[in-house]
DNA sequence: CTCTAAGTGTTATATTATTACATACGTAAT
DNA sequence: ATTACGTATGTAATAATATAACACTTAGAG
């Protein structure tokens, strides 16, 4: 590897606390809320909140997780990264929640905030759904 | 009047507390939070949280009100009761709510929800955008 | 090396929301 | 009219979520 490119070397590497927290929410898959992942990182060596909170922030304004509101709870992105645009179905029974990544929806929502001249800086959609093995049961 | 119709009055009249909170909603027309709900009504004589969650609970569940889960705050229905499909437009910059009443985006969103066979009971959209005058300034 | 932006650790506190329990109210059936 | 039942109320306590303030450390650019 070429050593003459020093630019944008931090911008790739997380802090310690970061590291951590996305592992976290990466290996659960799920959505976790803040303190559930504090408990869950004591033995990490995180202790108080604020430690967590300024994870979470940075990592969700990295656009590697997103905040779901109505849940108050965190999830790895995966879509590779979308940092300002998240769509999520939420199961109305067992709380199950998807990242959705079908195109055909986010390209669509695209089109209609460009013909609605809407001008969006960005978007959270939150579908609550009755899940497929919620419907059976 | 004719009082040959006993049926479905209770669902037309809401109780004090409901009343008082709906009202404060309708006259501010702007988001606003449970606690300065709280503290505006103490005077009409709410004088615990709970009261006026439970009455946020109940218009949300009426469509009267929606909650704006982003920003933990209520706001007057402004599209004649959509109990279930939210639509709303946030500044990023000033905090300027508003609800999209713009038909050919909720039916926009309608059909691409039918496109994709995502079985919706209902759905929640929060874009956030730089406002007119934020733009401006 | 030094400066600076970003991150850390910690304590305290603010904000948002719910649990639990006893009481009252409204309406429909007896 | 009385009972029964679902809904709402009032109140106190507490849980859950999030931020402020401050002193200190670290990593990377110049």
């Amino acid at each position: 590897m070429s050593s003459t490119h020093t630019h944008s070397k931090k911008s790739q590497s997380l802090t310690k606390n970061q590291r951590i927290v996305l592992d976290l929410l990466q290996n659960s898959g799920e959505p976790l809320k803040a303190y559930f992942i504090l408990d869950s990182l004591k033995k990490e060596g995180l202790n108080s909140p604020l430690q967590v909170y300024r994870a979470l922030d940075k990592l969700v304004e990295l656009g590697k997780i997103h905040k779901i509101e109505s849940i108050n709870s965190f999830i790895i992105c995966n879509n590779s990264n979308c940092a300002s645009n998240t769509a999520f179905t939420i199961c109305e029974r067992c709380g199950k929640v998807k990242e959705i990544k079908n195109k055909n929806l986010t390209d669509g929502v695209s089109d209609l905030v460009k013909d609605n001249q809407l001008e969006i800086t960005r978007y959270n959609l939150e579908f609550y759904v009755l899940c497929k093995s919620c419907k059976i049961n």
